[in-house]
DNA sequence: TTAGCATTGTTATTATATAAACAATTGAAC
DNA sequence: GTTCAATTGTTTATATAATAACAATGCTAA
């Protein structure tokens, strides 16, 4: 698949077309139109059926996408074959969530390894995952093939986090903390602050709020 | 404040900028540099004059930005005077994460209720916040003047949960859920999705390794 | 006094993302 | 058959965001 250069926006929605495609498969229908894609998602039907041309997939005119073909098709781009492992750095509230959020979940990437500080969390299973001491980290990344590494540790520590990571190999890096990072190019790096996400919603609110009153 | 039409972007980055100020500011520092303030939140300077110059302030050539004049500008411009209350539905590991992560910070935005459906978390106290049945949202959200809720329970309650603080009259929704939303658009609706964030770590880190090997 | 330098503030350019417009196609109804 | 309605696929246009380019300023120091 020749997956040239996909807009990031572009590989957000495909994660989210496929999850909404396996809804659609589980009732039993075979094919699906883009305003029906688009009107679970809250997009426009052009949205769903340009990233679809991206990927360079067709659909049929009259009974629109076959949901299977679709499925696998977003599968080969965004999963690798084998699939990818993932830890989880700092076991408190948040890495907790994202652990039980994914249990369960149908999916190539598999979180396999958690790591904490806290004594009272090493060694132990958190939801079907093992708990294993910070200083390990770089040992069990290497051995376990983690290629993606999710930072949910505090602000202090990100830093020194990441170089760990970083040095172990790590493919891409999912950054929770508040803490902005820098990591060498060859590895990817998203990041997401909560504190900033709400900030924006108080500051829209407001304004919506001034603007209806 | 002439708030006309700032960039989602930019409003993003105000709340980050705010913070890294505070950080210099500790340093016993009075003025800083918009280079200085672009290393430590890894962007260019550019941007951040760019910013700066959209909000309307000034700094001075030879010593930089005055500190305190701009965190109290960035201050008026998202903050409201009296500041604004915050509730979060669904008080599971997501709902707790955020609301020990906003615990002692110092900020306009207040989070003085959560909800839950468990009979063993409503009518307890976390982290400060004390936590009410979910039949009492509206009631509570319209009495307590909350203006903000943040969405962190289960796909299958949150088009409910939405559709219940839309009705009470909040002014922003910051949504957890992996559930897309549609609410009226005198509400300002965020959306966040771990899964879709993860999946595109992994295809980037994917792509990445296949470019460097 | 004047040349040099680091910085800000602004405009212009490019890149990314979304939306609109519309031709092409297919099957169904008459 | 022929017309019609609905849908896809692609091109064009617009909106948003980031980057680059550069003039203006004011301090320093020769």
């Amino acid at each position: 698949m020749n997956t040239k250069h996909l807009p990031h926006k572009t590989v957000e929605r495909l994660s989210q077309y496929r999850r909404t495609l396996y809804l659609i498969l589980s009732k039993d229908k075979t094919h699906v139109f883009s305003h029906e894609i688009a009107q679970m998602l809250h997009i426009t039907p052009v949205q769903v059926r340009r990233d679809i041309m991206l990927i360079g997939y067709s659909g049929n005119l009259r009974k629109g996408y076959d949901i299977k073909e679709l499925i696998d098709l977003i599968g080969k781009i965004i999963d690798t074959e084998k699939g990818q492992n993932v830890a989880v750095i700092g076991l408190g509230n948040l890495g907790k969530a994202i652990i039980s959020y994914f249990k369960g979940k149908r999916t190539k990437l598999k979180i396999i390894a958690a790591f904490d500080i806290n004594p009272d969390k090493i060694n132990r299973v958190y939801d079907g995952v093992q708990c294993y001491p910070a200083s390990r980290i770089h040992e069990i990344i290497k051995n376990e093939d983690i290629t993606i590494g999710i930072i949910t540790v505090p602000a202090e520590q990100a830093v020194a986090t990441a170089e760990t990571l970083v040095l172990s190999g790590i493919k891409g890096i999912l950054n929770y903390s508040p803490k902005p990072l820098n990591v060498s190019p060859n590895v990817f790096l998203e990041e997401y602050d909560m504190i900033t996400s709400l900030e924006k919603v108080a500051f829209y609110a407001k304004k919506n709020d001034e603007r209806f009153k």
